[in-house]
DNA sequence: TTGACACATCAATGGATGTTGATGTATAAT
DNA sequence: ATTATACATCAACATCCATTGATGTGTCAA
């Protein structure tokens, strides 16, 4: 992972690990319309208050989604940067390092 | 998620699992330098032989990797086909939809 | 200032997942 | 044929994660 450090590593995993849930995956695709209030999100998933919250919150962990408060409503929004920075290490694993030319010791 | 069916919405979250881990984000990395033993896999990662096999076997079911037997040996390669699709709908995540024009219901 | 509302957090529970060591299976070397 | 090698699979256990219902906190309306 070249030059990927600890935290890095972090948080690529956290970030895999909060996409890698059918809930939060559909928060998401609601949020692609752009900012969105819990009650809404509340509306449109099949699930309990407490549940949302909790992934809102695993979302917001990640740095997937930023939240705002106005009053007594919270507004959420994609966060895209992440998105990209997600996008961009799937990229270079594409890329092939320079031990392409790599034989291997262990089998002959 | 648009036209995605309910295998898709599986195939993703099964994917973005897969991918929420520092052991298998390590093998994938180790595997841009193009087809390997698991032998050296083995070698590469701090991780039991059966670990490893287990973590393989993850990136496998989730179509991450492609596996091949050579005699007693296996190799393994990265699918970049599956990877182009995990990066397309996080694209997609980013382009708006159509409500852009959306106002709340639930909230003044 | 009392009560309703929007949301977050907590505690408890069940189920999924990662890890380990042992066993199984196929292949190849002796 | 026997044995070693490379790998997969299994059983057992520990930890993590999703879900639920209850409680907490701040905000607004009456």
């Amino acid at each position: 992972m070249a030059a990927m450090t600890v935290q890095d590593q972090d948080q690529l995993t956290r970030r895999f690990k909060a996409l890698s849930d059918p809930h939060r995956l559909r928060i998401l695709d609601r949020l692609r319309g752009g900012e969105r209030c819990v009650c809404d999100l509340t509306d449109a998933l099949d699930a309990g208050q407490s549940l949302l919250s909790f992934h809102l919150k695993t979302l917001k962990d990640a740095g997937l989604v930023t939240d705002r408060r106005d009053g007594r409503w919270s507004w959420y929004t994609l966060n895209a940067e992440a998105l990209e920075e997600i996008e961009e290490f799937l990229a270079s694993l594409k890329r092939r390092t320079r031990d392409r030319d790599w034989k291997p010791v262990c089998c002959a």
